[in-house]
DNA sequence: GCTCCGTATGTAAGCGCTTACATTTTGGTT
DNA sequence: AACCAAAATGTAAGCGCTTACATACGGAGC
């Protein structure tokens, strides 16, 4: 057997790979100190000498060193990762929220990894555990329902969590939302006040959505509180697309008494409501009143605009964000955060004709 | 000093803490094998054979066991993770595309990483340094501008990696994209043979975005190819808001001679422009024409509907996450992929009136 | 000059996994 | 039954870092 074969793998990778990455070995090497030291400038952690701490910040500048991600994780048994799981990328509700909980976790030094589960329960499932295995020191949750299991996987691993886009009282969990029941409720409050008595409502599937479960409650306790008398309520569910949006509202409108005005538990779907309305050559607010749900872009886009939830989306993602960094730090539970959400009143939203 | 004391700290962990996570040797150890066993049934590597492999998967299973990362990480030199930087996710153009690359690679045992540098340069060089410390095996870079010393960087870390939503020929990079040249100069000579001869640009900030910036090219370039006479081409560049397409098309209306028809560089600006044309009493497309670029949803929405640069947004996600896994697995660089464009007919534009 | 103590630095034992190499088992041949 | 190659399994050496503990150092107080 050659010289060469009984050589550690490192001292081989040093003679024959193109790029040796430097190690913290190195460093301390160079700067003449040990690789404890090294490590404690690393990580502003313990007493160091100011002088010290040159020498080594030039070894590191002169080498173009950087940690070894692995065994960092590996022997300080964190990652500086968090992860969130969000239904899909493809809905600009998350977007802006998750960018800014992505630009406050930057900030503190914090990766971020997204993975999305399709509204499936069993994906998400899946990815909790995979990004756990991963080492996320912590996870964004979207809204609260989800198998006892899952809970208790993240207790045991004492991962903690929030979550996030909806919000509860009295809960053990960690919400940073705004509660969606009470904000329906009183965007419906006011289509009452307008002198609707017939009401329709398209909402998200709400199958593993509670989301648009709460906000179909928020509706009708408006109803049931309003306590003049109403038609009985009409409620579809639609895919998330403006195409599904169009479609329900012909379901609405196929029955002998449509509505008067269409609740809708997103600004997508009634985005697609509102211009099947505009086709069908229905005034919008005149003929038929529309209102959305989080304020998203296009509901400034679509003429007439569109009356709406304003949701804070960017402050719910920092919220987030600091929440999460807050209990790690801590290592204790977190306060709930309660978001306010207001309504944006624009045009399609108008009185009820006269009879 | 107790015995306590002197134990390793794996036993200690073992008697003290709540949730002593399994590791590779216990799964060995109740399996009755070695942890190398275990490793080859772990990652589908070597022989094992169909007994032995059923014990292990059965301690797994009853362990609960997944493996660290870190450890992981650290033993194998790899991670199973990509990285993507994106210039923000608020933007549809790359959500549809990213969501596919995320189910591609995660069907490929992959997790994905997504940062996003806010289209400032030194901002993605520095995540593109973060994510490879972080240890993604490859990384998915947006268009082809940047600096030499980053792709330096890249080559000599060995980082696989292909850049996304662009296309140039005859380069060393792979590329998995569209023509952005091509894609808008095919568009303006629609446009020219529907009879106008008075264009207007809006475009994205070119400024570090080689997109919007091969965009022009593309427009100026099936100008000069056209012959035609045409009054000279004024082109206003604006943020990517529906508010700011708005703006810059009452720039371009504020031209003593105005143009028939205005090219947008992105879907975006266009629907604003829409809008706006629409506001100040111009009939799209007998007034004015407009061309959007992306066919993202909006396209759709808007009315009168958007005529626009279809892009295959999932298909390039997927191609170029195939791509990257490829590079990963044979260690050697793999062909660019150019992906086809086309054009959506739909109703912003329409025939230069008459003089 | 000596002791004492607090602070700076060094030493070395892991962290949980992969993998090269060594060893054992298997099953087909002679 | 003995033999042997091929296949299965085991052994153990790292991977690059953190951190508990040990040690060295330097100045204050006597």
């Amino acid at each position: 057997m050659s010289l060469f074969n009984k050589m550690p793998k490192a001292q081989k990778d040093r003679l024959v790979s193109h790029t040796p990455l430097p190690t913290l070995q190195d460093v301390a090497d160079l700067a003449a100190v040990s690789t404890a030291t090294v490590s404690r400038c690393l990580n502003n952690s313990g007493h160091v000498t100011e002088k010290t701490r040159l020498k080594v910040q030039q070894a590191i500048q002169t080498l173009g060193y950087s940690p070894n991600f692995g065994a960092q994780a590996l022997a300080a048994k964190r990652t500086n990762t968090i992860g969130a799981i969000i239904p899909t990328m493809e809905n600009a509700i998350f977007a802006r929220g998750m960018q800014a909980f992505q630009e406050t976790l930057a900030e503190n030094g914090i990766t971020l990894i997204i993975a999305s589960c399709s509204y499936r329960p069993e994906l998400e499932e899946e990815q909790i555990r995979s990004l756990v295995a991963r080492g996320a020191d912590a996870l964004l949750l979207i809204g609260q329902s989800r198998p006892a299991a899952t809970y208790q996987f993240l207790a045991r691993r004492n991962i903690p969590y929030v979550l996030a886009w909806a919000h509860k009282k009295e809960s053990q969990h960690c919400y940073i939302g705004f509660d969606n029941q009470a904000a329906a409720q009183t965007i419906t409050r006011q289509v009452l006040e307008l002198g609707h008595r017939n009401l329709g409502v398209i909402v998200g599937l709400t199958r593993n959505n509670d989301r648009a479960r709460d906000r179909i409650t928020g509706i009708e306790h408006a109803i049931a509180d309003y306590g003049a008398q109403t038609a009985p309520l009409q409620v579809i569910e639609a895919e998330y697309t403006f195409q599904e949006g169009a479609k329900a509202l012909d379901q609405l409108l196929a029955n002998p008494t449509p509505p008067t005005a269409v609740i809708c538990g997103n600004d997508v779907l009634a985005v697609g409501a509102v211009k099947r309305a505009k086709q069908l050559g229905l005034a919008v607010p005149e003929d038929l009143s529309i209102t959305g749900f989080a304020d998203i872009e296009v509901s400034e886009l679509i003429d007439p605009e569109l009356t709406t939830v304003h949701v804070p989306h960017r402050e719910m993602g920092i919220a987030a964000a600091k929440s999460l960094i807050a209990m790690l730090k801590t290592q204790t539970p977190v306060e709930s955060h309660l978001l306010e959400t207001r309504i944006v009143n624009r045009q399609s939203l108008g009185p009820a004709k006269p009879h």
